[in-house]
DNA sequence: TTTATTTTCTAAACAAGGTTAGAATCTAAT
DNA sequence: ATTAGATTCTAACCTTGTTTAGAAAATAAA
């Protein structure tokens, strides 16, 4: 009983996750505290032990959802060696993102989903650790044009956009289900945003 | 007083643009009839002499915006001539999504935003629509794939999909005043995807 | 100006949501 | 088994939201 998690701890988690996934479905607006309550088991004035309010729990589920992106980008970015392309960085980054996002989806998309639609304090909270993840992807492209490993004419602000615009998306229409594997498809990401997807040469 | 709208249509298309910009700012749940009804000073229930429901509201405005779009892209497409080529056809259709997205952002992002948080019903009824241009896109990739302007080995469906989450994620951070023309942006946009980021030969 | 029509407002009904305080229940250690 | 502490429930409060019916005001026609 002291290596294994309380019971605190663990109704705690089990809150967070089913606020999750609710305001993931349905939005920060669309989703009630009784709603969360329900998928627990629970009175929704029991939430108030565990959270002090609606907009703290939101806060939470934000908080966690940056950080399992940002350490699991910072994981895969770890294995490359020093002497790695900006190709294989790109590679690494891409799919540290999209393993994040596919695999915790209720988090992730939590907060891609509400962003710009949650109360000020909520969404000025979460927004330094937002601005450090981001300030990840500048240095990467910034990198990448110094060493010359990008088009000259390729605007890398556009690009970053661009690859986030993309990866986030999927969290709509990705299915666990149906759809390949998660690397597999992070690897197809990077592939159309390095080399595009004309046939060489082609342009008919 | 026969070829100029008259009152009733004028306050109903202030009140759907009032509603448009909010829905789109704070989401559906995240909106109420009292803050749109202020937006263009009147009472919340005066709204109902001209919407039957806040749901009928935002089914308006998503109809709206999903017509906004696809007649955009019509408009482009229309300007190629018989010999087009599958680039410029892609650039067409990219450019007339954006153009789209960044001219009528309170419709299109309103709609883009709220996308999956909505009562069943509501969003149903949108989805013929929204069908029908999928379709659209689906077509163009399709004929690429068969003309062989694409490469044998890059994903058609994750293509469209990639492409759609850059162009509607930009409807987020793109900023009419400091950014760019839309015009280049969008052909910024298609070059990325049709070229990639990385210089001819290069993978460092 | 008078009248008919259109448009908006007022006021209330009714439901639902976030929150709180205190009672009740459960859990675990003594 | 008892007790202290942890956890959940109950029941209410207060606000806000959507919606409706009828009165009031504005507009346009006669």
């Amino acid at each position: 009983m002291q290596l294994m998690q309380t019971k605190r701890e663990k109704t705690h988690r089990m809150v967070l996750d089913a606020a999750a996934k609710l305001f993931s479905e349905q939005g920060y607006h669309g989703t009630s505290l009784k709603s969360i309550a329900e998928a627990v088991n629970m009175q929704a004035g029991s939430l108030y032990y565990h959270f002090s309010s609606k907009d703290q729990l939101m806060q939470d589920v934000l908080n966690k959802s940056i950080y399992i992106i940002y350490s699991t980008v910072k994981t895969e970015m770890n294995k490359l060696d020093e002497a790695a392309s900006f190709s294989d960085k790109l590679k690494a980054a891409i799919r540290g993102h999209m393993i994040a996002i596919l695999t915790y989806a209720d988090y992730t998309s939590a907060s891609i989903r509400n962003y710009g639609q949650l109360p000020d304090a909520v969404h000025y909270a979460s927004q330094p650790a937002r601005d450090e993840y981001e300030q990840f992807w500048r240095a990467l492209f910034e990198q990448a044009e110094i060493a010359g490993a990008i088009r000259a004419d390729v605007d890398k602000h556009l690009l970053r956009l661009s690859i986030f615009g993309s990866m986030n998306w999927s969290s709509v229409w990705f299915n666990a289900q149906q759809n390949t594997s998660v690397e597999a498809l992070a690897a197809a990401q990077a592939d159309i945003f390095l080399h595009g997807c004309l046939k060489q040469g082609q342009n008919r």
